[in-house]
DNA sequence: AGTTTCTATAATCATATACTTATATAAGAA
DNA sequence: TTCTTATATAAGTATATGATTATAGAAACT
């Protein structure tokens, strides 16, 4: 059982279901990560190389970036996007993320030095 | 998203799945849990009072037993076991913990104390 | 080559988790 | 009431986890 419960246990960490939604939108960079979301360079790298780890993930160099894409094989993670993305306002926090990324959209040229301001805040409690 | 991760939290240790698989068989209480997995019964009541925290559980007292019940809103909890349920072939000692249930029906009028021999033995890397 | 940009990893720390042993509580039986 | 059975909880320990800071590696640009 021992994948069964590794999955459960990626699936438990807010950080974690962030970016899987977020990756659930597009394909993404680590520092598009980083920035939409508002969390560490290194956190984002930590958490998805478990991801990949358990093949939830697929990462793709494209020159200078790369850039991770979700997969979809696998059941339960398959199901809880999609179960999130049907009742999605009910995690303010998500919808906030969504959001960020609709509007950083092309704005990432220079992707993690520069351009600093449109940072994620977070939410309390959601 | 804090209950949503919690649940998943849960759902993340084998001996608390489990627990789980067996009262999707049928409702149990804590000694009986204890004996047909083969898990001391502090781990088991401390496990059913997580799972209950989350309302994943309740507890009925019977007499001098506590029985617990498997709720079925949660629709990850429900999705999950329907899962399993469907392919629980894949997960040996899970197939052994239905077995010890079905074996042991009746033999429990003296639950722990005494009957010490027919306990779940356990699988190694599930 | 040297510099910048993007990503990964190592070291550290604080916290959380899960189990064991021992003990407390609660209910029924003698 | 005292004893037994069933369950819960507390204390202690070992391990795991997640974040931060600092650094290393890898690719593109000057």
């Amino acid at each position: 059982m021992k994948k069964l419960t590794s999955v459960f246990q990626l699936l438990s960490d807010e950080t974690r279901l962030r970016i899987i939604l977020l990756l659930a939108q597009d394909e993404l960079c680590v520092c598009e990560l980083s920035k939409n979301l508002g969390v560490s360079q290194p956190t984002i790298s930590k958490n998805l190389t478990k991801l990949k780890d358990l093949d939830l993930v697929i990462a793709v160099r494209r020159e200078k970036f790369i850039s991770y894409r979700l997969k979809t094989e696998n059941y339960i993670l398959a199901y809880t996007v999609d179960e999130i993305l049907k009742n999605i306002e009910v995690y303010p926090q998500l919808v906030l993320d969504q959001k960020q990324l609709v509007d950083n959209r092309g704005s990432l040229i220079q992707c993690c030095s520069k351009n600093k301001e449109n940072v994620n805040k977070g939410i309390k409690n959601d």
